[in-house]
RNA sequence: GGCGCGGUACCCAAGUGGUAAGGGAGCGGUCUGCAAAACCGCGAUGCGUGGGUUCGACUCCCACCCGCGCCUCCA
């Protein structure tokens, strides 16, 4: 089976073929650090994790590139008033990139193979502006002392492919402002003269600093080379952004820049876009007060890349109820390898093997179809079912159990969803065998004495200890095997 | 105005030219001292509306209604 990937620039699934498989260089637009990481970013970094994942699953190579751009207009309004600005402005982007970092971990997201700084790579990109100068592709416009350089549209031909728009459709209606000095109002910054009070760079035109689109081709072709296999980000980002990058790179270098466009749909609030412009954004340090960074991920997964997602706090509570079902099923197979008992199984290995091998490759026909999360994790609610309903019917041999929990881990982190921490957490005891500490040992006690009081059918007082418990998050389970304990948090 | 996306049960959400995955909630049952969990069963005669193509459409085509996004910074 092959991976098929829905392209932007072909409005189409297409069968992926990178360049020299198994290598698969992926570049994704990153972060300007300016302020918290929100649901939002969350959700495109998801994303594109799930995306490196799969394939890397798939046995290819992944060189991940993402940028942060780290010199911008809002990062400079936010700096304002500083004595040093460009000091104040690197303050600025470490405080809120290492937030960034920090979610994405708690997230799961895997660090990217690199991510390149704009400010690290400024004469790269005065050069590629050169390169477009000298082309014909781009013009310089005096101001002060130094000038302006424009990438002059209507010289690339191509301009539009991506977002599908025509330059008249767009003069139409566009309500930008118009700048008289620029050829045409489409034309779009490649350097900017430096303003009174702004961090600025040398450059051929003077002190100034880049536009903000050159960063991500100028990096993406320095690190993956000038055509490269996936190019990602937000929907939002098809324009401009994304159409300019292929405009400066593709007229720079004249070969195509990126083979698969790959966009993601918004978060949305009451079917509104979340923004940080609209202020209806919630941040994932919020948001993880409330909860777990697991339950978010399956949250965002559980609906497919391309789609809208409306957030509520209901949608996450429910997602916090599937979660739940994953790891208690991960508890639940550990409860009984603790209690294995020397007796024949009924079920063997060589009963489930064809079965799990069904559930796997349903959900390898989900993810090559477009990196289809949400049949994929039907496949492992499915798997989950089927494993629990054969150990309903008898008892399980010990590698038996150990395949149906391989098997779950296995699928669960090509997604990037982590089970076994929260179900070794909750199930501190495990019936006694892993954790001996003091507060362990005092719940053991107690549901020893529950125990006790159920043999002599007081039950009065057995309910009463498990009330007792529950009020403490410890929630019992009566099982043929003895009684299961968690600790919910 | 241009371009794009979407409308599937109570909620969320996959999907497909041949008769609706999965999750959450609910109802009934099995198990249990009672619970919990798990398991079994029930739940859209129908996939925005109206036409059309077809042996057959929710899936293709046309029109219409509704919601959203991009065209300005935005994941």
């Amino acid at each position: 089976m092959t991976v098929r990937i829905y392209n932007t620039l072909s409005q189409k699934k297409e069968d992926f073929e990178p360049q020299t498989p198994p290598q698969v260089s992926m570049y994704v637009c990153g972060v300007t650090p300016y302020d918290e990481t929100h649901l939002g970013h969350g959700r495109a970094y998801v994303t594109f994790d799930v995306v490196r994942r799969y394939l890397e699953y798939s046995d290819y190579k992944v060189n991940y590139i993402q940028n942060v751009t780290d010199v911008d207009d809002k990062i400079i309004a936010k700096a304002q008033g500083a004595k040093d600005i460009k000091q104040k402005c690197a303050e600025i982007v470490k405080q809120y990139f290492d937030s960034y970092q920090d979610v994405m971990s708690k997230l799961n997201v895997k660090p990217p193979s690199n991510y390149p700084k704009a400010t690290e790579h400024i004469d790269d990109m005065v050069k590629i502006i050169q390169t477009l100068i000298d082309k014909g592709f781009a013009y310089a416009i005096k101001v002060g002392d130094a000038s302006d350089v424009y990438f002059e549209v209507a010289k690339f031909n191509g301009y539009g492919k991506l977002s599908k728009r025509k330059l008249e459709d767009m003069e139409a209606g566009a309500r930008v402002e118009i700048d008289k000095r620029k050829k045409s109002p489409h034309d779009f910054a490649l350097w900017k003269a430096a303003k009174e009070g702004e961090p600025s760079w040398d450059s051929p035109w003077g002190k100034g600093r880049p536009g903000w689109h050159i960063e991500c081709s100028v990096m993406s072709s320095k690190y993956l080379g000038q055509t490269f296999d996936i190019h990602g980000g937000g929907r939002d980002l098809i324009f401009p952004h994304h159409e300019n990058e292929i405009a400066q790179a593709e007229a720079a270098t004249g070969k195509l820049f990126a083979k698969y466009w790959m966009h993601n749909g918004f978060v949305n609030i009451n079917k509104q876009k979340m923004s940080k412009s609209l202020g209806n954004f919630f941040t994932l340090k919020d948001i993880f007060e409330k909860f777990d960074p697991m339950v978010v991920r399956l949250f965002l997964l559980q609906t497919h890349y391309r789609s809208p997602i409306d957030f509520s706090d209901q949608q996450l509570t429910e997602a916090s109820s599937a979660y739940g079902r994953l790891v208690k099923f991960i508890q639940d197979v550990d409860f009984i390898l603790g209690k294995t008992t020397e007796t024949a199984p009924q079920i063997e290995i060589e009963d489930i093997q064809e079965d799990l091998l069904e559930y796997n490759e349903k959900f390898t026909k989900e993810m090559d179809d477009d990196f289809n999360t949400a049949g994929a994790i039907a496949a492992i609610f499915e798997m989950i079912h089927f494993c629990h309903k054969t150990l309903d019917e008898g008892e399980a041999e010990k590698e038996c159990l150990e395949i149906m929990k391989k098997s779950v881990l296995d699928l669960c982190e090509v997604l990037g969803i982590k089970l076994e921490t929260k179900a070794k957490i909750e199930l501190g005891g495990m019936g006694g065998a892993i954790d001996d500490s003091p507060e362990v040992k005092k719940i053991e006690d107690q549901i020893a004495e529950r125990e006790a009081a159920r043999k002599n059918k007081d039950f009065n007082k057995a309910d009463k200890i498990r009330d007792k418990l529950k009020a403490q998050g410890i929630i019992l389970e009566d099982t043929s095997l003895g009684t299961k304990w968690s600790a919910v948090k």
